[in-house]
DNA sequence: CATTCGGTTCAAATTTTGTTGAACTAATGG
DNA sequence: CCATTAGTTCAACAAAATTTGAACCGAATG
């Protein structure tokens, strides 16, 4: 199973570290991935990327592939700086849509697959030779995985249920 | 060359197979506990751990912790046959019940974790000379973990929105 | 008691996942 | 053009998680 032993933190801004490290954890995301978050999070203004990484403590190769990670998942924004041909990041800190580009991006494609196995399981059902208990436990499963998938959407609703961002 | 060594033809409960292997994938548990899990999904009776071991295809030893881990998780049930003193068991079938043990098990620990760090975080940040950026920050942080702690008794009663188990 | 049965435990092997250094490209500036 | 800056990519490395073989333990059996 999974259990994470944290450095114990010293300073407030570590405690910020550390739990965002824990929500990486339990969702299991790369920790990288909460430095990163955590170092834009803290930051008043956007950073440019070698100043991120000179704050994370990671080196370049994870900052630069664990930025575009955080990208795809609307964790950051690219944001243009006049005068300044480097790339500056900064946090994404409406948790309504952090929320939302996680489970587009992680939930519902393992939705999805399921949705595929299914249906290829409910074909080989209906033709081969089956026990009428594989057909009631196959029918069980539809309707776990259509109870799921009419939870997502609620969900992300949830995020945001009155003041908005 | 002879056709023996082919990949076996795909079968239904192959499917029912990787469907929980994707399952276990998404929320990051091992795959040997889909494994199990499926074994006694699909059976018609408890299981021996015996048989489970030989229908799953894990060692004793995977078997052994897997099922363990399993039922702490209330994934399945330890069940007593009369004049057999072997270990058996079932798959809870409760979708409710399955999700409420998880969050109970995996994501209320890593809730009140966020809640110890995120107290530190304050008391520091009430004595150390900390900017007002980080201080609004910090209380951001805190409201969203309050709006976390909401949701989830909310998501474990969805799961059972109509007709129970 | 000695032996088998039923299962657990744990160190070690394996597999998977994450991280990095170093070589590389693309753009800017001299 | 050549040098410098900014960032990306990827093969190798490191760390973590998972799985297993084998030794082990307690309860029943002969």
């Amino acid at each position: 199973m999974s259990a994470g032993g944290v450095i114990p933190p010293a300073a407030a801004p570590e405690f910020v570290m550390a739990y965002f490290t824990r929500c990486a954890d339990t969702i299991g995301l790369p920790r990288s991935l909460a430095q990163l978050y955590a170092t834009l999070f803290l930051s008043e203004s956007p950073l440019a990327f070698e100043e991120i990484v000179a704050r994370s403590g990671l080196s370049k190769a994870s900052a630069s592939t664990g930025l575009r990670d955080l990208e795809r998942l609307h964790g950051v924004e690219r944001v243009m700086v006049a005068q300044d041909r480097r790339s500056f990041y900064q946090a994404q800190l409406s948790l309504r849509r952090l929320l939302g580009a996680f489970v587009a991006e992680t939930v519902k494609p393992g939705l999805h697959d399921g949705d595929r196995l299914l249906r290829e399981a409910l074909a080989l059902a209906s033709e081969g030779d089956h026990s009428e208990h594989f057909k009631a436990r196959l029918n069980s499963l539809v309707i776990w995985h259509e109870r799921a998938s009419e939870i997502l959407p609620i969900l992300s609703a949830l995020a945001a249920p009155s003041h908005d961002d």
